[in-house]
DNA sequence: CCTTAAATCAAACGTTTGTTTGAATATTGT
DNA sequence: ACAATATTCAAACAAACGTTTGATTTAAGG
């Protein structure tokens, strides 16, 4: 009753929605610095004053997007963990949806990888805590891991992680699918790599 | 003349490297957009307008940087690998090496890792060309490698470059050395990873 | 319809930005 | 010692920055 919520919600998203969205994008594309809060209010098509109606600062505005990418990063890897069994598939589950998110257009998940807390210090440490909530559902599957034993996880988990957060910078469309690569990372891990001939170590 | 003895021996790095010098730390530190010409004047030791004596515009002394953290890194690699027979072994002294200027306050090399190109969309083209050509180095090296067949090499370059570039961001002194870093690196590589149980690929 | 609150505009604030300019100082070659 | 050149200073520039403020419009409730 107390407000009209279903026309106003089918026929536009709220301009706070709209201005994350766009913020999103930009910061996912410029960074922090780069961008400026006059480029954000002219592509969501308000004035830059209007922008500190629904947002308190700029580095206010970015914790919200890049919490919201840690929500819906998260969230997905979540379930996709959940519907598989054995250690390896659920690694390899959570890096293939990880990458997807990465590389599929999602502008709220690139933030979380391309931005560096330390480029707005303000937030810095907040930042820091929201990426190991999430990335620490990495250190539990590599920990979890049916793996020989003379292998430090530490650098598997860090040889991964990173190696799947550089993926937006030279990933390009119709080239191969984030499915395809995440696989070819865990077989790189998996397997043997070395030919026999010399096993000298 | 006294004076002259005095500021030669103090000016034997030239003010110019001075600049350079103090560009590549505070680049490395703080990126390009966040570090201004007046931080980097200040700790030099000179009023802002002077430094455009050396450099015309802030593009030009961050390319300066940029290609002189080539330089160094692609010039100490070539020397490892030199010394080095067989692939699997060039490719260690390689990455050992690329780590070693990374990680042992090199500003120069940290530079080329921690700077996008995109950053500066000026000189951006000149920047991805110094990259590529070190890079190519990594690309020979991986594709001399003797290896299994079914492993996609491109991958394994991607998989590797970028995890020792990402290094600069978890790095810790006194933890591990890079020496040790990129032994376990290559490890995962080259391993056997999972437990022979089960081997249904 | 009127009131009240939410949302946006229009304009400016004070700072900081990269850069330029002309004068002053150091250094060098003769 | 002097002229020429190389280097630095001191001051300012216009533009862009994040942000604030007060008026103005839009939407909602009784």
């Amino acid at each position: 009753m107390t407000k009209n919520k279903e026309n106003k919600a089918k026929v536009r998203k709220s301009r706070k929605q709209v201005i994350l969205d766009v913020a999103a994008k930009l910061f996912s594309q410029k960074g922090f610095h780069a961008l400026s809060i006059r480029d954000i209010a002219k592509e969501a098509g308000i004035l830059p004053g209007s922008l500190y109606y629904h947002f308190s600062s700029k580095e206010e505005l970015l914790y919200s997007v890049y919490s919201e990418g840690v929500r819906r990063i998260a969230s997905s890897v979540d379930k996709a963990i959940a519907s598989k069994q054995g250690s390896w598939e659920k690694l390899a589950a959570a890096c293939c949806m990880h990458l997807e998110m990465l590389l599929d257009q999602s502008h709220y998940a690139q933030v979380v990888v391309k931005i560096l807390p330390d480029e707005s210090s303000g937030i810095r440490d907040s930042l820091v805590l929201l990426r190991n909530e999430y990335e620490n559902r990495f250190k539990v599957l590599i920990n979890d891991l049916e793996m020989v034993p003379d292998i430090n996880r530490k650098y598997v988990r860090l040889f991964l992680l990173t190696s799947l957060n550089s993926a937006p910078t030279w990933y390009r469309p119709g080239i191969d699918k984030p499915k395809t690569i995440s696989k070819e990372f865990i077989n790189i891990i998996k397997k043997k790599t070395e030919l026999n001939r010399t096993n000298n170590d």
